[in-house]
DNA sequence: CTGGATCGGTTCATTATGTGAACCATTGGT
DNA sequence: ACCAATGGTTCACATAATGAACCGATCCAG
């Protein structure tokens, strides 16, 4: 049935066989910690040093992680720079949409990123930072974006299939959330602001102090596949900087979603249309 | 015992693990062909379509390739551009060499190329094209590079653990020479020629009317992990370009090994110097 | 409209493959 | 000298991968 295949695309995660595991090890590696030796990986990933091992040599053997020096330490290896090569030479995906990414971080002089809905989990792709402040919210780790606690979240469960979300809200809340802005209820009445006036927003529930807004992007196939977003220093909004983000960051979602030939639904274009 | 260790370090792809047949499907994927459909991958991959369709949606389901529109194709997914974004940030290896790279097509107008060597293979990473010229030669779809018949292959070989050049030497000869340039014995001969001045040379042994020209690049530890190679247009080879490209190639040589931090053997550094 | 040849995807008995406790050999600190 | 780490290896055991056969859908030629 075509139907089952459907259903199972959402949290693809669940499927736990060896070639899993070995590339849940590649997350091990994060931007704070670059490198790790073996047994403290393969008590990161809670496998037995023997297997870790295994799994390990048999990824450094097509490159894709490398060991270094007399350390013996793991990390990254030089294949994963071929395999985005061809990615961006197939998709230009990530670097058709920097420049625009960077045009919002400008407009803004706030941090604008870029996320990836991945096996149900939203990845930061790219992020870029406005020069005009010393004060910025950096995204270097934040790796996985929680979908109760920021607004890429919203933006993005405000347009997956309802049993996806109640998928998301039946899940255990993660525990880095202040206040409760994180509670099902919360994030329910967050959805229902996107498909009203067509973004997301957050207030202090990721990080403190900072303000979140961002709005859905969209594949060939009018499937909803990530979001674009802006995290401002709450301290210094302004009703007048708010109202700037919003214009800039529906152009900006507008123009991604032009780029990657996303079908942006129709009520949502409008909304944009009267934003920007 | 360490030196068992040591010995399997080269050819790593004889293992054929259920993760190494997975990772293997990713090097379908190539700048000619960036997609292909689920029973075209098994036949290329020569597995059964089941094993295949499990492999790839184990896969998919961490991002690292992913299925298209309504033809349901496979291609290389977001989380490659992730993986390459924290390589880059970890060990700044493409990025750091691609100006260099580019200043070596520059200077030489003919094409620099920048080839890795992984699990016994010398993949391509990265080129540069001059814009000197309309007639170049062209590496968009050199994936990896034969050791025996390409400049690049003996600049590595002349610097590899000598077991391992037998092994090279041993193993079958690829399909794709041109005359005898690619016999064992011409190969022994262009590895005593770079060890004697430096840089190695091959002529139409790789592509017709190509001549190549490459210095090999060392990690750390001293040992060979790749090649930076120059491929010229032999009909417009005269003796002065003959010794630009080599006093340009030798000396970007050294730029990159400086940027790695590669410790390159004194006697070559020497010859260099000299070159240069 | 039908027959055949694709396609992507799934099932299930068979068995090859991955697993992990226990085990080295080294290294570094006390 | 000792202990506690480290990276790596072994091997009996059981889990997880395999592939022929299958399904429904699509496409194309006759």
């Amino acid at each position: 049935m075509r139907r089952v295949a459907e259903r199972v695309r959402f949290n693809r995660r669940c499927m736990m066989g060896t070639v899993g595991k070995a590339l849940d090890l590649l997350d091990i590696f994060t931007r704070p910690r670059p490198q790790a030796g073996l047994s403290e990986i393969a008590r990161l990933a809670g496998l037995n040093k023997a297997t870790c091992h295994r799994l390990l040599t048999e990824m450094e053997s097509r490159g894709l992680v490398e060991q270094t020096g007399p350390a013996r330490e793991y990390r990254l290896g030089p294949a994963v720079l071929k395999l985005a090569y061809l990615r961006e030479a197939a998709v230009p995906t990530r670097d058709a949409a920097l420049p625009v990414l960077q045009g919002l971080a400008r407009a803004t002089g706030e941090t604008a990123h870029l996320s990836h809905l991945v096996g149900g989990v939203l990845r930061t792709l790219a992020f870029a930072y406005s020069a005009q402040h010393g004060v910025k919210v950096t995204m270097e780790d934040a790796d996985t974006l929680p979908f109760h606690a920021t607004a890429s979240g919203a933006a993005v469960l405000a347009f997956l299939p309802a049993e996806d979300v109640q998928r998301v809200l039946a899940a255990p809340m993660p525990a880095r959330v202040t206040g409760g802005g994180a509670t099902p209820d919360a994030v329910r009445a967050r959805i229902a602001a996107v498909q009203a006036r067509g973004w997301a927003e957050t207030l202090s529930t990721f990080e403190q102090d900072v303000q979140g807004l961002a709005v859905p992007l969209f594949n060939g196939q009018g499937a909803c596949i990530g979001a674009l977003g802006v995290a401002a220093a709450a301290p210094r909004m302004t009703p007048d900087l708010h109202a700037r983000i919003v214009t800039e960051l529906t152009r900006a979602g507008a123009a991604i979603n032009a780029l990657w030939g996303g079908q942006v639904p129709p009520a949502l274009a409008t909304l944009w249309h009267q934003a920007a």
